[in-house]
RNA sequence: GGGCGAGUGGCGGAAUGGCAGACGCGCACGGUUCAGGUCCGUGUGUCCGUAAGGACGUGGGGGUUCAAGUCCCCCCUCGCCCACCA
């Protein structure tokens, strides 16, 4: 009877390991390290809102590797899961289904622990968080209410972001391009009176601790935040506007970044959806103003943001005085001054700012110079100069350049008490009331006689009422608002009778700070343990996508200063080190179901494996790059997986005894086990991946054609192999582990075994081959031993045969030696 | 319009200023197999050449250097971000 030989069976492979895994744990968090360092490797959590995808599967292999490979080196690691899981997709799914977002949410996320289990995550599952649980979301409640009395919650009535689909007002950061991020429905400005975190008094800070983040955070996020913030320096300037006889004067301030202008302002523009542009028409002009005004409110904010459009703008009937010159310039209002930016006035000097000089040319108003630019007239051109230059017709102020300017007639301002330098930020602060159901409820209640009156923390958490269905259909008011009972309470201040905030908080409030609580997630004193909190915090390597590179990053940046402030914490920055994987795409396009090339990850799992796609996503390219899953082999990572599971077949349980085995296999696999290594810290886990296909190779030759696989440097290159690997298929892994004998269903998984470490010895060259160039031309390779001394080594060059060839007749006019690796001659 | 990043074989991608194309996919040929697939081996940048060998070659142009995919300048193309923020 021919007895087949053993063959590589994902199948069976991966139900054997991951039975055993989950009966012994293997991944917990130690507990005050118990002497080891610590590393805390984060990957952004989830949002149940189905099963995993593709996305997921690339970014949480990233997340994977680096948490195994610290753990392999003898770190205490904390590496934990949980679900964002408050927010609209939930409530809107209750609705249609006619029951509770819970139900929802929590279907998922079960399904999604399911899938991270078979997707073999090194997670701590001790430590899983549901940010919708009232145990956790009692602790943003209170978090709300420390913020609260800091003054850095607060509510306003502005114009803010109202997105007609959703029913609900959004952040301005979750509004892209006029849209609501989520629906895409075109977002309109309502009048609300809203909850919001003054996110603006930390704008400095956010902006300068940026520089401890450069280097381990990507260029681009630090990029973005930077301009997001929007830091202006420049100055406030007050003009005096010309009253009517009988009333008096008034001072309207304007900010700008070029005081150094002042003398080329020719006209006066004020937003024209401010009240101040309502305050200051003349009863001449009203019915003008107030036809233009309608004009301009008819424009969604995508049409007014189109850059390329006509100016427009209204007379206002009035002058404006020019504190620098006492000239009386026209006041204008105009949509292209923003109300919600600087003082929404503005001086303008169509000479040196393009949209000003597209203003005044539309509206033939005067171009006066006073930088000198030396280039042809932009009244002429149509193109503003912007640039630097000396100061012309500037009074005596003329012939200084820019910077000596600016400070010049900010300290004269100053000294006449018209204007001062100022500082502007593009950064709104930030609004957090949501009008919708599945989120934190606002813990703040509402009482005719004390106003707003906050819950006594001892009153935590603020639980939901039960709605569920129609309850929560939207309509304009937060379903909250329908639960009377819930809503009439007894104020806690006075006893009378009073009702609850209804609005909801955004969930980015509850993505804010869930790093914090994975260091003690069960504590019942506060949202988290400082002895947990100082043992973990902060955060080593946090892996997630480029799309919260705003959002989610700034608002956690803006939390943990804030504790930093309150002396709950001692460091002000949440996450050391940061990676943005790319996305998974399908052929050029992002996946979408419009375009049909969506691709799922369940069905690829079953194709072929969790290990095999694993090793896909990071043998794709560097982990920043984006995937296309058309150019991917899965079937490729199989096929390697079935060569190595073959070298630890063939290599076996038994042990050889003593020696260090054939020494060029010994030192073949001390070289690629080391260059693993340095791929894996530099996150290359592309080459480190081709570095382990070389290793296998190596061994299948040694053990075909060379020592046999009952060499001891064979059967350490085995092991190593398998340490190395299950960073990237752990199924496969542990199959080679028990395979070459460990006692795995004992406790001796892969994953804690120690990470392979070479002497150094091993890694230095015997012989090296030194390439001879002529003239930068490869022309020769020589083995020499890797101490030649320059002398021989060039003495050697010269007389090399193909090297002679190439110089023909000429003479030899410069030999660069770098021993013992390259010499280059150089004919004359 | 502004900012940032990137352009390397048929494809994904390697390469502290020092042998361009590691590793893989694909393809070709050979072996194994009843056959297909699997598996094993060999080859595979382009051009000239039976071969040995040679010429060319990292988007285009210029420069620095003994030596440039890598550094500097200009241009082209693509991608991303911001976009009337005074």
């Amino acid at each position: 009877m021919n007895e087949d030989p053993p063959r590589y069976d994902w199948r069976a492979i991966q139900e054997r390991w991951s039975g055993v895994w989950e009966k012994l744990d293997p991944y917990r968090a130690g507990g005050p390290h118990e002497g080891k360092p610590k590393k805390y490797i984060l990957d952004m959590f989830s949002y149940p809102s189905g099963d995993l995808h593709m996305g997921h599967a690339e970014a949480f292999a990233i997340g994977d590797a680096i948490a195994r490979y610290w753990m392999l080196r003898g770190f205490d690691v904390l590496h934990p899961i949980g679900w964002d899981s408050f927010g609209l997709p939930a409530e809107n799914a209750a609705i249609r289904k006619n029951d509770h977002p819970a139900d929802y949410t929590h279907a998922n996320i079960e399904t999604q622990a399911q899938s991270f289990k078979r997707y073999a995550m090194s997670f701590d599952w001790s430590r899983r968080l549901h940010t919708s649980d009232s145990s956790y979301y009692r602790w943003t409640q209170w978090l709300f209410l420390r913020f609260y009395e800091r003054g850095l919650a607060y509510r306003k009535a502005s114009p803010v972001n109202w997105c007609p689909d959703d029913q609900t007002v959004l952040a301005n950061e979750q509004v892209v391009a006029g849209k609501c991020e989520r629906c895409g429905a075109e977002v309109t400005k309502r009048n609300l009176t809203q909850w919001f975190f003054k996110i603006t008094d930390y704008a400095d800070r956010l902006l300068d601790d940026m520089h401890q983040l450069e280097g381990s955070w990507p260029e681009r996020v630090l990029l973005m935040q930077r301009n997001w913030i929007g830091r202006s320096t420049g100055a406030e300037v007050d003009f005096t506007i010309e009253s009517a006889p009988d009333q008096p004067a008034e001072t309207v301030t304007v900010f700008t970044t070029r005081p150094d202008t002042l003398y080329g302002a020719t006209f006066f523009v004020v937003a024209a959806d401010s009240p101040l542009a309502g305050q200051l028409v003349t009863p001449e002009q009203r019915a003008a103003f107030d036809a233009y005004l309608a004009q301009v409110r008819r424009l969604t904010d995508i049409e007014r943001q189109s850059t390329d459009r006509e100016k427009t703008g209204v007379f206002l009937g009035r002058r404006a005085v020019n504190p620098v010159n006492g000239e009386r310039i026209a006041v204008w209002a105009a949509d292209y001054v923003l109300a919600d930016y600087g003082t929404g006035a503005i001086m303008a000097v169509p000479a040196h700012d393009q949209r000003d000089l597209d203003f005044a040319r539309a509206f033939g108003l005067p171009v006066r110079r006073v930088v000198d630019s030396r280039g042809p007239d932009p009244a002429e051109t149509g193109v503003a100069t912007t640039g630097d230059g000396l100061l012309v017709n500037s009074g005596p102020y003329d012939g200084l350049g820019k910077d000596v300017a600016i400070a010049r007639i900010t300290v004269d301002l100053a000294a006449r008490d018209t204007g001062k330098p100022a500082v502007n930020y593009r950064l709104r602060d930030w609004l957090l009331s949501r009008q919708r159901f599945w989120g934190v409820p606002i813990p703040i209640v509402h009482c005719a006689q004390c106003g707003e009156v906050p819950v006594p923390d001892d009153a935590l958490p603020v639980v939901l009422p039960d709605l569920r269905g129609q309850d929560l259909a939207p309509r304009g008011v937060s379903p909250l608002a329908s639960a009377t009972d819930w809503v009439q309470v007894t104020c806690p201040r006075c006893g009378g009778p009073a009702t609850r905030d209804t609005d909801t908080m955004d969930t980015f409030v509850d993505s804010s700070w869930y790093f914090l609580r994975y260091c003690s997630p069960t504590y019942e004193l506060g949202p988290f343990d400082p002895e947990a909190v100082r043992a973990w915090m902060p955060v080593d390597q946090y892996v997630g996508g480029v799309e919260h590179a705003i959002l989610h990053l700034l608002y956690s940046r803006f939390f943990t200063k804030v504790l930093f402030d309150m002396g709950l914490i001692d460091f002000a920055e949440p996450f050391l080190a940061q990676l943005n994987q790319g996305q998974v795409i399908n052929q050029g396009k992002s996946m979408s179901k419009s375009l049909g090339n969506g691709v799922d990850l369940g069905v690829e799992l079953d194709a072929h494996g969790v290990d095999a796609i694993r090793l896909t996503m990071l043998f794709a390219g560097p982990p920043e790059d984006d995937k296309d899953w058309a150019d991917v082999s899965p079937t490729g990572s199989g096929k390697f997986l079935a060569r190595a599971w073959r070298v630890w077949s063939d290599v076996g349980a038994v042990v050889p005894s003593g020696g260090a085995g054939d020494h060029d296999v010994c030192r073949g696999v001390a070289r690629l086990v080391h260059e693993v290594t340095g791929s894996v810290e530099g996150y290359r886990f592309n080459v480190a991946i081709a570095r382990l296909m070389e290793l296998t190779s190596l061994l299948r030759r040694a053990i075909d054609s060379g020592p046999g696989p009952s060499d001891p440097a064979v059967r350490e290159g085995a092991e190593w192999l398998t340490v190395q690997l299950s960073l990237f298929a752990p199924y496969a892994a542990e199959d080679g582990w028990a395979l070459l004998g460990h006692h795995v269903e004992g406790g001796d998984v892969v994953g804690r075994a120690t990470w392979p470490v070479v002497d150094p010895s091993l890694l230095v060259d015997e012989a090296v081959t030194c390439v001879v160039q002529v003239s930068g031309k490869v022309r020769a390779r020589l083995q020499v031993p890797p101490g030649i001394d320059e002398g021989t080594l060039r003495g050697l060059a010269l007389a090399d045969e193909g090297v002679r060839r190439a110089l023909g007749d000429r003479a030899v006019r410069t030999v660069i030696v770098r021993p013992p690796g390259l010499v280059n001659v150089v004919p004359a």
